[in-house]
Parts: structure tokens; sequence; C-alpha cells
RNA sequence: GGCCCCAUGGUCAAGUGGUUAAGACACCGCCCUUUCACGGCGGUAACGGGGGUUCGAGUCCCCCUGGGGUCACCA
């Protein structure tokens, strides 16, 4: 905030292009400058850049009003809200003439001018750059196009974009928070669309108007826009506007050469939240991407990351994205909540395994320390509705020091035990079972484990032996029992 | 290719001239134990390379290498 009045109010936008989904790093950028925004005491904007007709996509503003509000991010000025300094579409303030009004301006004052040239000359222009391995640069052609070609060609109706004039010597420097100083040759810029014949804004230009008429203070956006930045300062100070504070954001990768992205079949916010994972776990995640609070914690709720985020935090370098660790810390939240949380979260998932609500009650206990991701959860029940074929080989067990003889000697002293037991609970099944192992000198692996796998028919289950007993009831679970029975006198 | 930027374990990430180079995830082992998981304990593992500056460099400078970004009527 070096050189602004200390009385400014902080101001940060996120502006993203309405393209169908919320890209994790997009999501991050927001995150940030509502952070910084909030910290400061300031305001946190949405505007929408929907500038390139091309790629408009149907219902994709409301997938950026949700994402943000399931995260908890509140802006104080945006689209569906207004503001002092609307429209915060793009598109509405194109058709009010904004950007028109100050490319004429900027025209006025020599920052700029009208280009009649086709497509096809610049096309030309750009093999012939190819050919001659050159970085394409627009030639200037219609740079200094005198003033009465300029109005004759335009009362004739010829379509024209108008285009930035680049200063052709010196350079351009400007300060960013994360990268510090940097500067570039004039030279190298080469003079940029500002209006695009359909009469619409470059982001280039857009962005730029946009952030000063909303009195935008601090830019925060993608590195990827690092190396445009000089030609955003050369427009601020071509219309004389004070430059806004610049925080580029380092990218989130997918590995170490690619960057995260859609196209590659990487997942969106929404494809995450497909996956049961939760907005809180996510939002945490990608917070840790690319800042730090300087400290070991790592788990904050918004409000904390609001005060605890600052600059100085951010990283410069790349992260790369680590669904592994997503999923920790999403079990990490999981288990941290009351069982009456995780269970409104988690009984959409069950189906038809737990349709009483002690059952439920039941699964969800066990389910609660062993769910990394909700959509994990059918698979880890699914014996629960129906017991599944299995093999007897799964009775031999090494470690429990099992095979299919005592599996059936233990299997026939279990069902004898429990179809005795006055009351079916936790309790008295499990005292029966120990209690059971000892009268026939076993350990108590030797008898549960088969019990276990007679009730579930498979090698791991959230629960063991005891649980799955009180879980499935005693009817249940001695008809199991029979069948397992069965298949091992059928196998011994 | 020009220009801009980046560089500590597999991953995230502390460290801002003097440390046994944190911590977390992952991985491995042990413990707990009715399977799995949870939990507890322990372990493997890093300053990309080369030159400087300095009494002393992960920390400062230069070069190299590697990687990313950008050079659009996309953002």
């Amino acid at each position: 905030m070096k050189g602004r009045d200390k009385m400014t109010e902080v101001r940060t936008r996120y502006a993203p292009s309405p393209t169908g989904y919320m890209h994790i790093g997009n999501l991050r950028t927001a995150l940030y400058a509502y952070l910084f925004a909030r910290k400061h005491g300031g305001k946190f904007l949405l505007r929408i850049e929907d500038t390139d007709q091309e790629r408009y996509v149907e219902g994709a503003v409301e997938v950026i009003y949700d994402t943000l509000r399931t995260v908890g991010i509140q802006w104080d000025e945006g689209p569906d809200i207004g503001g002092p300094y609307g429209p915060y579409v793009q598109s509405e303030r194109k058709a009010a003439g904004i950007y028109q009004q100050y490319a004429e301006e900027l025209i006025e004052r020599g920052g700029a001018y009208r280009c009649f040239c086709s497509k096809e000359r610049l096309e030309a222009l750009r093999k012939e750059a190819e050919a001659r391995k050159v970085p394409f640069k627009y030639d200037g052609h219609c740079r200094h196009m005198p003033r009465d070609e300029v109005r004759a060609r335009l009362a004739a109706g010829e379509p024209y974009v108008i285009r930035q004039a680049i200063p052709e010597a010196g350079k351009t420097s400007f300060h960013d928070e994360v990268y510090g100083d940097v500067t570039v040759d004039n030279a190298t810029l080469g003079d940029g669309i500002l209006i695009k014949a359909d009469g619409f804004p470059t982001y280039n230009f857009a962005n730029v108007i946009d952030d000063h008429l909303m009195q935008v203070t601090h830019v925060m956006r993608g590195s990827e826009f690092l190396s445009s930045t000089p030609r955003f300062i050369l427009l601020y100070q071509a219309f004389g506007w004070p430059v806004p504070v610049h925080i580029h954001l380092p990218p989130i990768m997918k590995s170490a050469t690619e960057k995260l992205s859609k196209r590659h079949g990487d997942a969106s916010f929404q494809d995450l939240l497909a996956q049961g994972y939760l907005p809180q776990a996510i939002l945490n995640y990608i917070a840790l991407l690319g800042w730090g609070p300087g400290t070991d914690e790592e788990f904050f709720s918004l409000e904390e990351m609001v005060e605890r985020f600052s600059i100085e935090g951010l990283s410069k370098s790349p992260a790369i994205f680590d669904e592994k660790k997503l999923r920790w810390m999403n079990g990490e939240y999981i288990r941290r909540m009351p069982l009456e949380d995780f269970e409104a979260l988690a009984a959409p998932y069950y189906g038809a395994a737990a349709s009483q609500p002690d059952t439920r009650r039941k699964l969800s206990a066990l389910l609660q320390p062993r769910v990394e991701r909700l959509a994990d959860i059918p698979g880890q029940i699914d014996f629960v509705a129906q017991l599944p074929d299995y093999d007897v080989s799964l009775y031999v067990n090494k470690k429990m020091k099992t095979d299919l003889a005592l599996a059936l000697d233990s299997l026939q002293h279990a069902r004898a035990v429990l179809a005795e037991l006055a009351d079916w609970n936790l309790a008295s099944i499990q005292q029966a079972m120990v209690d059971l192992a000892a009268r026939l000198g076993r350990k108590n692996g030797q008898v549960m484990y088969p019990v276990r796998v007679a009730l579930s028919g498979k090698e791991f289950t959230p629960g063991g032996a005891v649980e799955l007993a009180d879980l499935l009831g005693r009817e249940e679970s001695l008809r199991r029992i029979d069948l397992g029975i069965e298949k091992l006198a059928a196998a011994v």
C-alpha cells in the first residue's frame, strides 16, 4: 500500500469469465482477493468478464454465484446486488458505451489509434514473422494514418479495431507485491488491440478501465498476466490514472510441467464436490497452495483465514495440486465434525443399507472415522444390504491364524452362543464373543474373524464382528452365519 | 525463438548469512486391535549445477540447467 492514502478503502475484485465451471485456481484467486479485502476491512467485488461473445456459456454465471456461496465467499458489489460502480457485467458496460468512450479519449490523448487492417493482412504478417522466426508484432501500419484518411474510411463504414499505441522506446516498470519489480522494454510489447471489430473491449483494455472506474485498489490475478501488465501500466499512465497495487499469484499445477486445467480432465470445484469433498476442506486445502500462515497451523475456517492472511505469506513458485493431501484433509474435516452432522452428509450415500434410524446411526458411527470422501461410502457398505457371494478362501487368514476347519468350528460355536444371547447389543455381543474365545482356548481373532467374514463376505469392513452383528441384527446375523457354515462344511 | 518469472525431500512448505535444514501429506516400520480405518510412536527422504562475495552461504551476486508464463479481434 505504499504511496497510497491510508484512508483509502481497500477494494479487490474477482473478475471471472463465465466459462461454465469453476477452475480450482480461479477459486483460489477469488479466495485470496476476498481474504485480502476482508482482512483490511475493505470491499470485495464480483465482476463478470464476458467480452468474448464466442465463449458465452449458458448458466455459467450461476455456477460462479453458486460456488462462491457454497464456500461462503460473499461479495459486496456485483451483478446481482449492484453497487455504486455498476453495471458489473462487461457486456452491459459495453452496451452503455463505457469502453468506446474511454477508447476515444485515449485516441485523443495519443495513446491509441484506429486500425483498419484486415485479418488477411495480419495473417500474412504473422506468417512472415513465423517464417523469419521472429515474434509477431503488429507493424504499426495504421498508427500514423492521416486524420483525413481515418475520417474517410470511418465514413465509408470500414470495420476497424482500436489499438494501443505503445511507446516505441523506453522501458516500463511496475512493482508487484509478490514478484517484486518487473521491467520490460516497450519495444517488445507491440500495439495490442483494445477494442475489437465487434465493439467489445479485450481483456487488455477492459480490466484497466473497469478496475479504475470501480476504484479497485489491489489487483490480484494469476501470474499469466504478469507479462502483459506493463501494457496495463502504460494505459493507466496514458489516462493519468493512479496505478493500483499489483499482486500476481503463482499457478496451481497438475504436475511439475502441466497446469491444472479442465481440458486435461482435471477436477473442477464441482467435480470435487461430486466426489464427496467438503467445500470447507477444498477451500482450506487450496488456500495452502501458494500461501502459508507462517506457522504450522493448517486448518482454518474462512474467518480464521481472513485473520491470518497476508501477502507476505504468498509464494512465487507454482504449487502442485496433491489430491492425496486433499483426501487426508477432507477426512480430517469429516472426523472433526459432530456425528449428527456427518450423518446428514453421509446418509444420501447409504442407499438400502440403513433404512432404520438406529441402524443409520450405528452405520454413521462406524463410517465417520473411516471415510475420506463421501462418494467412497457405497463401496464400503455394499455388503450391508446384501451379502455378496464370496469365496471360502476368505476364511483362511494367516495373521488371524484361521483355516477352514477352525473357521467352521468357530462359526458353529458362535452361532449357538449368539442364538442364545439374551440381549442383542454391542456390549453383550462383545462379551459373548470374548467369553467364547476364552472357553475354546482361542485368540479372539480366531473366533471374531470368521464371524466377521460370514457377516460381510468381505476382506475389509468398517467395524468388526461385534459391530457388524449389532448393525445387522440377530436374525440377519444368524442367517449369514448359517450360510457361512454351509459354505465351509461343503469345502472342508 | 524474444521478453518476463520461478527453483529447499515425491508433494505442500518453514527458513531472510552462523540451525542437528522445521512441520504437514504420502511412503515404510512398530504399537493399539475382532478385519480395515482412526489413534500413538519411530523412520527413509531436500537446499538443481558451477563460479564468486564473505571468517562463514539454502539464504547475497553472476552464469548454466530445468520449469512455467507471454508474445491472439481469449481471458
